[in-house]
DNA sequence: GAGTAGAGGACGTCTAGACGAGTTGCAACG
DNA sequence: CGTTGCAACTCGTCTAGACGTCCTCTACTC
């Protein structure tokens, strides 16, 4: 692998320009997904720089989410992720009536295997945002379902659902297993036909509590995505925020131009 | 402001230990966003640790994007980042016929100063992607513009416009001024009457090139999203490649049940 | 009073070394 | 032949110090 050597007289400090040697061979295709970087003790040599020095070049990688170190093992590039398409149709009546909850039936479709954990159903008063959107009073409460989606064994993405209380009591929503078609087929077994959901699309670092439940490597971001659907009456009827690994997804809308 | 010790017995190691003061000291609103944390000289003395230890907790809350440092000023907790809210509708024909370019009007309507700057138009051979979503032809050129958004000063995003080249040739979209209404309604005035556009959302760390371009601290990421526009024909007139500082922004997409 | 030079404080980067902990492969042992 | 244990290599973290650049404030000069 050709590395390149150090100019001292060059403005920028010599850890930017052994990352730069290092960014460059993973663009080329010198470095392929996988492949072990040199490490740092070669670094250090190749370089004539001190052990931190070579640390640092590669911190930079890591903030940017290019490479991945493994304790023991080495500095590998990452691996692309599998990606997920999420349709702007995903939520159409007829997948619905399909008879499967959404993320089981498309992944199963898109061949990988898919899994859902860390289920928990309670009741609680909703944080201030949920109610402002579900335009419920003060001390009105929610069901409040919360899980973790996984894609061949790689957690993908944590949800969690509020609805209003007097909706979802009583039926399959509070239980682990919503039944065929999930919770909006329940909402609409229940008279409240679907109509639109509006969903609000942002993109952030994740917490310290997210990276560890999505198992996110250093300089990997998460797109957080809180849909609100409404029935035909115009009333919201459940708030869904979800928090997704970035490189795991691409969301796909269409918008008319009306 | 309260900061507690170091724990030696514990397991984390001191570093994460002053990151976790730190970040607590900005949940409880110890420190508000603006305000300087103890410098690296004062964590060194508090905590009795090297300063590479306290400047190792700090780099930890940059790479979250918590706090930015300014070269000798000091390191400060984020001012939260003035928002644009996206809505569907923004490409309905109404706003359009109003008579300006979208980002122009909606900004000044939002109380921001708006600006467009390294305008920049070309003719080129399309990139494989690009290429793809427009159906053309191995040897096809398209027209580029690509331009630098701005409000209040500060830049928010980076996009590039790719035209089929004999839709583009010959009209305004090739001036730096697309004239009122911008490129969709000189597509229109040349009978591509659109008829919906089809985003991809992504988000992803930025290139050391981008994050120069929107003046970008340490630990922002940003969104991607490429739109196709399509005429009533059906035919894919453009794809709009944007890149916008992740924090600056909420994307907001209605979607119908159908 | 305005302008300027300098000191000091702040972060940026580098050096050289130490110990710790996870991983792996090989060699010796049973 | 299988197992075990160790050595070597990897990254993780910390120490203690150096020099550089940028920013701000103050005190001095004119």
């Amino acid at each position: 692998m050709q590395l390149g050597d150090i100019n001292r007289q060059d403005g920028r400090p010599p850890s930017r320009q052994i990352a730069d040697h290092l960014r460059s061979a993973i663009d080329r295709g010198d470095l392929l997904p996988g492949d072990r970087l040199p490490s740092e003790a070669e670094l250090t040599r190749h370089y004539s720089v001190a052990r931190m020095t070579a640390r640092q070049a590669i911190q930079e990688l890591r903030s940017e989410g290019r490479v991945v170190a493994e304790h023991g093992r080495g500095v590998f590039v990452r691996m692309p992720a599998p990606v997920r398409r999420l349709a702007s149709d995903r939520f159409a009546r007829k997948h619905r009536e399909a008879g499967q909850a959404a993320f089981l039936a498309e992944a199963e479709k898109a061949g990988v295997h898919p899994a859902v954990d860390q289920i928990e159903i309670d009741r609680s008063a909703p944080p201030a945002d949920v109610r402002e959107r579900l335009r419920l009073a003060e001390d009105d409460q929610v069901a409040v379902r919360s899980r973790r989606y996984l894609a061949d064994d790689r957690p993908i993405e944590v949800a969690t659902s509020f609805l209003p209380l007097p909706l979802a009591e009583g039926t399959a929503i509070m239980e682990a297993d919503t039944g065929p078609g999930g919770i909006y087929a329940r909402l609409e077994d229940a008279g409240h036909v679907l109509d639109h959901f509006v969903e609000e699309v942002t993109a952030r670092m994740p917490t310290a509590d997210e990276r560890r439940r999505l198992e996110l490597a250093d300089g990997v971001p998460v797109l957080v995505v809180v849909r609100t659907a409404y029935d035909t009456a115009g009333v919201p009827v459940e708030v869904c925020d979800t928090v997704k690994a970035a490189p795991a997804y691409v969301l796909e809308y269409d918008i008319p131009a009306r």
